[in-house]
DNA sequence: TTGACGCCCATAAACCCCCATGTTATCCCA
DNA sequence: TGGGATAACATGGGGGTTTATGGGCGTCAA
């Protein structure tokens, strides 16, 4: 299968590798990605790693936004910025830059969540709040299309 | 028949790996699965297991949403972050990992527990409290609809 | 020089292939 | 109908391979 799949958290060690789960990294061969690039998310303390079809998307949603308003200027800055290219080594692992580390709050370890199309980097505790907060947005959804909380 | 019926536990051993009810692993064959699609489920410590086809299903359903708003994310977030792909060993076993134990709670024990188009995946105290809540539920939704108690 | 980064290797744990064993259910035949 | 052979199944374990993680060392640039 080669969608990012599944939520895993690997130690950073005292160089500031971490190793990117084995299934992502077989996904990413198998969609040839020779680059990963790493985007801060618009709304949440995470990064969206892909390859260039992630770009592709992220200009989309870009394009949305009015062009002779600030937003869309504003967002591709925050997103492309810095280039953040991720380069995988030998052993499967990326750096943790200060480029992530500030916009994750990232630590001593990270979680790797896949989104199918890409995957995402969270600081561990940060996924786990954020992950109550969607359960909860959800079962409201499911509620209110069911009629009600009793079902 | 090829639908998942019937429930029972299996022990976990000393690696992690338990068996999959072999009347469970036949209807995966005649279903053609190659690879089996686990999600946590959204409001109970469970599993739901089923064919790639859920997953399929899940996506179309996120592809009627906007992409760039809230609930997209949110549908993505639940069935790729909290999804996963179950690997059957030769012998009809899969192992128990910490992504399967932490949302279930399981620890020594596996009850399986078919659901029709797919089966459940659960901790056996907790099913057993699980399950005599829906009797409960069940118990009164009917006496309602009698007009008492009395039957 | 120092620190970031590349390449290489070591090791412990996790994982997957294969086969063995004991138990239960099924079947066949006397 | 009873009893033994047989098959199906859950479970245990050996051993090789993969993976995550730690660390050594050389290079290059500030």
């Amino acid at each position: 299968m080669d969608r990012f799949l599944s939520s895993s958290v690997n130690r950073i060690d005292a160089k500031g590798r971490v190793s990117v789960p084995a299934h992502f990294r077989s996904v990413v061969q198998k969609r040839g990605y020779t680059e990963l690039y790493a985007l801060r998310c618009l709304d949440q303390p995470a990064m969206d790693v892909g390859g260039p079809d992630l770009l592709d998307r992220y200009e989309q949603r870009i394009a949305q936004e009015d062009p002779f308003l600030q937003t869309a200027d504003d967002m591709s800055f925050f997103c492309h910025g810095d280039g953040a290219f991720l380069k995988l080594d030998q052993d499967g692992r990326i750096t943790m830059t200060d480029f992530i580390r500030e916009h994750t709050g990232i630590g001593q370890e990270v979680a790797f969540v896949g989104r199918g199309q890409f995957f995402q980097i969270w600081e561990p505790g940060r996924l786990a709040g954020h992950g109550a907060k969607v359960r909860e947005r959800l079962l409201k959804l499911r509620q209110a299309a069911s009629g009600g909380p009793a079902q």
